[in-house]
DNA sequence: TATCGTGAGGAAAGCGCTATCCAACCACGG
DNA sequence: CCGTGGTTGGATAGCGCTTTCCTCACGATA
């Protein structure tokens, strides 16, 4: 198995290279040009298994510079049967919690020569299914979902199916946060983080929490409030079942859910969002009710979302490490794949700040 | 490897298609099955300009639905010579701003038929000249750079160049925020609405204003550096050129800046950041100094980052449509071309919130 | 010196698809 | 009844590259 990569060895500054020619240079015209044959000519100029005599190497890639040769993508991948193409397929890559996530998964892919491809679902889950297919037409070598998760089984089987034909084709994929399909998965410990939250704040003397619990089919949104639940059961306090609040998944999702919360006669305690989008809404609900922020009201979220560190008082929540998370990803996609379907299980850190100050020592 | 198909013309077998054929189906098989030649399943496959008679044509659509065929992608670009992909080369996919623009140019993108790659440059301007080269050698059919604007000549000649080559080559490109290039841009007025912003602030009884003003050669800091002075001007008050500070165009670089100009005993005025993140570290420094905000010290930054606008205070700023912007960088791209390069002009809009009171009134 | 193994260059066969060119075939009009 | 366009299918030539094979040269072994 090679690993030579069809990354263009040639030097990032070639010397006097000429761009502006007007029809491509192919590789033939390179081959013309030093004086070697076209096999010989795709040998130098891409890392291939067969060594080529020093002398002929040098010249062919003195001629590919000085004519300003660019590999042709489409035909190298045609010849080749495979694109260096991996494929991101997120929910909205306008959040900062895929986005960053992204970044990891970019830094990754470039660092290995593969080309990112970005396609977004819109939070429609049986958009993942055919961003799949498409990518496996494309013939990309590795698709990354950033999954949803949704309860839906025919939607999740469709997207089972899916990757199944992509891996049946060749290529790799890994699924970030769904371990259901049998594929290599990066997960969050969601509900391990979510538990390790409550115990560390009932640890500081809260006991009457609220949740902001996101949308009832969303897997992620489930196990993070099953986690509360646990935490809260742990540490002597509680989940009230009537203070438990679904609503969407993003900042307005949770501010409106808050203004449900209070409407409801909720006025003192901690409520703990599913994550940092919906617990920055809440804050500017209870801004806007007039209440006590966090002298009456806690409130708590999940993700740590960098560009939300700065939001007043300083949200308590879980960090995850989301651009490390895309790195994972990309990781486990370019191992060798050993026996089965491989997971990679990532904790999240409590991070305790002013939002849920320590009733104790007040 | 023989490729000996045995391809089961047997139809009416199942109405499901059958994704899981190992061996991918080629329209080769495409076209046995529906017994027609290659070049009518091309021509039926996809919207060739030639016509296809109905009941053939209804056949091999059939049969390749049964079959479950895809096109291969990097075929179909190689006998086209051109791919339907459109590279977006940002500095930082995580950082909000680029990350909504992103959204936008995705969404444009996807419902034209394009796939978006994603190169990212860390802030380097000269990584920008080598994604678009690449891009070139994967013969994208468009590219967006969303620029740095530095005033390095030489990079900026470098891009150009690429550009240059990129558009020889066929393909369409559109820049971001730098107009300096005879391409077709989109342009952000960020002098006119850093004017506007600081117009407005005076107005509202603020006179006193000092910059936090990003790096030296990032010519769109520049340029919102010199609106500042302008608005300042016609205002009536004044930007002290001691109260000018540079820094990164991070957040982290805004909060050094904001403890610099603390300790150089600036105590009563308006800061003026030269975007929203730049703000906010200003505003976690203001905090860690104990000074009161926004009672002795306003701020106000620019482009309004949605997930920044929970802040508190809530933070006075440009709007920028950011997501429009990539909307409209793709129509651009899309647009046939009338003479030389166009430019679209976008307007900020200023936003007052709590961050810089009305001084007036109080 | 004859033979074999090895290493490296070159010719050429595709990869799957599009598009050009040809050949049928049709419906007319003369 | 034959000539003329106008259609529409089919054969086929590539697109630019990778990758077998094949060949040849060279040095080592007998």
């Amino acid at each position: 198995m090679t690993d030579t990569r069809s990354t263009p060895p040639a030097s990032g500054d070639a010397p006097a290279a000429t761009p502006d020619r007007r029809s491509p240079v192919t590789l033939s015209d390179v081959a013309r040009a030093s004086g070697v044959s076209l096999a010989t000519a795709s040998r130098a100029v891409n890392g291939s298994a067969r060594k080529v005599r020093p002398d002929l190497h040098a010249r062919v890639l003195a001629a590919a510079a000085q004519l300003g040769y660019t590999a042709n993508g489409p035909a190298q991948a045609m010849a080749r049967g495979r694109t260096s193409v991996l494929g991101l397929v997120v929910q909205d890559i306008a959040d900062p919690y895929f986005s960053t996530m992204a970044a990891g998964v970019v830094r990754g892919a470039e660092q290995r020569g593969l080309v990112v491809t970005i396609g977004t679902t819109g939070r429609d889950p049986a958009k993942e299914a055919q961003h799949v297919a498409a990518l496996r037409g494309q013939r990309a070598s590795a698709v990354v979902v950033v999954g949803s998760r949704t309860d839906d089984a025919a939607v999740q089987a469709r997207l089972a199916e899916e990757v199944a034909a992509f891996e049946a084709s060749g290529g790799r994929a890994v699924l970030v946060s769904q371990e259901s399909l049998p594929v290599d998965t990066v997960v969050v410990e969601n509900e391990q983080g979510a538990e390790a939250l409550v115990r560390a704040l009932t640890e500081r003397g809260h006991e009457r929490f609220a949740v902001l619990a996101g949308p009832p089919g969303l897997l992620t949104a489930r196990d993070r409030l099953a986690g509360f639940r646990a935490g809260a059961a742990a540490g002597g306090g509680r989940v009230v079942d009537d203070l438990v609040l679904h609503g969407d998944f993003t900042r307005d999702g949770g501010h409106a859910a808050m203004h449900r919360l209070l409407d409801s006669g909720f006025d003192r305690g901690c409520v703990l969002a599913v994550n940092d989008v919906m617990a920055v809404g809440a804050m500017a609900a209870l801004r806007e009710r007039g209440v006590d922020l966090p002298g009456a009201v806690a409130v708590a979220g999940f993700d740590d979302i960098s560009t939300l560190r700065d939001v007043t008082p300083a949200l308590t929540t879980v960090r995850l490490p989301l651009q490390e998370i895309g790195e994972r990803a990309v990781e486990l996609l370019l191992d060798e794949e050993g026996g089965g379907p491989r997971t990679v299980r990532v904790r999240g850190e409590v991070v305790l700040r002013a939002s849920t100050p320590d009733l104790r020592r007040r």
